[in-house]
DNA sequence: CCAAAAGTGTTTCCTCTACACCCATGA
DNA sequence: TCATGGGTGTAGAGGAAACACTTTTGG
């Protein structure tokens, strides 16, 4: 595959994503890992001339889970100079046997715009681009090194979703339609890092009336089965 | 004054500020109006080469206020396509008599990172820029209709300005050093856009425990004299 | 019948609200 | 002494937290 021509993207503006799965009661982002460098990095790309910004996020991550309909949150916009390490990006396209041209654009300086993404764990399909080894779901709480500020990029996506987690109906989206009142707990837990108690969580879910209750979830254990929720509609 | 060169500024790239003020009971913001044009925006530049996007946005803020100390939050990055109106900068500039090379940088689609600014009214000292006929403070709920979204813009800060109003001590930044807690509850009134209960209000921010208390202010009225506030530092 | 987990009732505590009252000030 | 606005005391309403209790399920 060729490099990118400048002439079909915008330059010096780029978006990165922080795409938040829940599996096995663990917070889980995606992560890219280039080829021949051992490097980790945010799934992110450029935005073509005539694309919204909104578009060209969805487009990539599109790419990489196959998911059509995404729930997305613009951040945060980083914009320090010290963003700028053009050698990064050099290894990253000389890892993939690119020649690079004189003052090529993908070197210059860079301001990323970061989005996070709320998606159902078990719709994805991951796909990796063309200069990455693997995408694969890292434990939030488990990730290895990043390139360049991405470390902080997640750090503050995930500032961003816990003050968002009442305001903004975030748990139905990491969860499949139907789910037990237990594993909504379970995905505020993973969101805030603490345990909640469960008859009060469940108060204050089943008042906030955002809730339709369902038939109940028969797992064959030796207990009162569940019932399934899902959230309203409108 | 000549027109800028790209080579001084990062292309594609601009930020535009919402900088409120509080005075004489009423909730303000800035605005330019352009040279012959009658069209107002948001103040507004670009990031330099080799300059980090916040000091972007404080070099632009202390030309146009004289301020070195502002409170500033990032609050949205518009990335729309329908913000890509080249006529618009095209007129601007040959309002003020510059003959525009083809192809100039300032006339294509540009990204804008939007910011608040919190300042004390009485500490700033206006000054227009080159393309400006004035700089001045509009009430806003009476501002004049704004070039391209920058209405939108504001009604985002506005919002967000609202969402941070506890969490973040706003209403400190929107007044001098020393105030009453009458001028505190007419900031937040302006803010919110409703009026609050006297003695709730009193009693909510001694409770939290963010104020020192100094000398009363006599003001020669005939009623008790009200304590003088002021934020904590620690 | 038992163990385990889900769901609900109840008591307690705390906070916010509403309203009243007292205080300080200058005319 | 009065009018005015500032500050605080207090009783009641509302909601969250803690704990106990009941319900449902399969072994």
């Amino acid at each position: 595959m060729p490099l990118p021509e400048v002439s079909q993207f915008i330059p010096h503006i780029a978006y990165d994503s922080v795409v938040f799965g829940f599996s096995k009661g663990k917070l889980k982002i995606l992560l890219m890992e280039y080829h021949d460098t051992g490097w980790f990095a945010l799934p992110g790309g450029f935005v073509e001339r005539s694309e919204n910004l909104e578009d060209a996020v969805k487009r990539g991550l599109n790419e990489r889970t196959g998911l059509k309909e995404i729930y997305l949150e613009q951040f945060h916009t980083f914009g320090d100079t010290s963003r700028y390490r053009p050698e990064v990006m050099r290894r990253i396209l000389e890892a993939n046997g690119h020649l690079i041209p004189e003052n090529y654009w993908m070197l210059d300086r860079f301001f990323s715009i970061a989005y996070y993404a709320l998606i159902d764990y078990e719709k994805v399909t991951l796909m990796p681009d063309a200069l990455s080894d693997s995408i694969a779901w890292y434990e939030i709480d488990k990730l290895p090194d990043l390139i360049l500020d991405h470390g902080k990029i997640v750090q503050k996506a995930l500032q961003t979703l816990r003050e968002n987690l009442d305001r903004k109906l975030i748990g139905g989206n990491l969860l499949p339609e139907r789910f037990t009142m237990n594993e909504l707990q379970a995905v505020y837990e993973a969101i805030l890092g603490q345990k909640l108690r469960r008859t009060s969580f469940q108060r204050k879910m089943l008042s906030l009336d955002i809730l339709d209750r369902h038939e109940k979830l028969f797992t064959g254990k030796s207990h009162k089965a569940p019932y399934l929720y899902s959230f309203k509609t409108h």
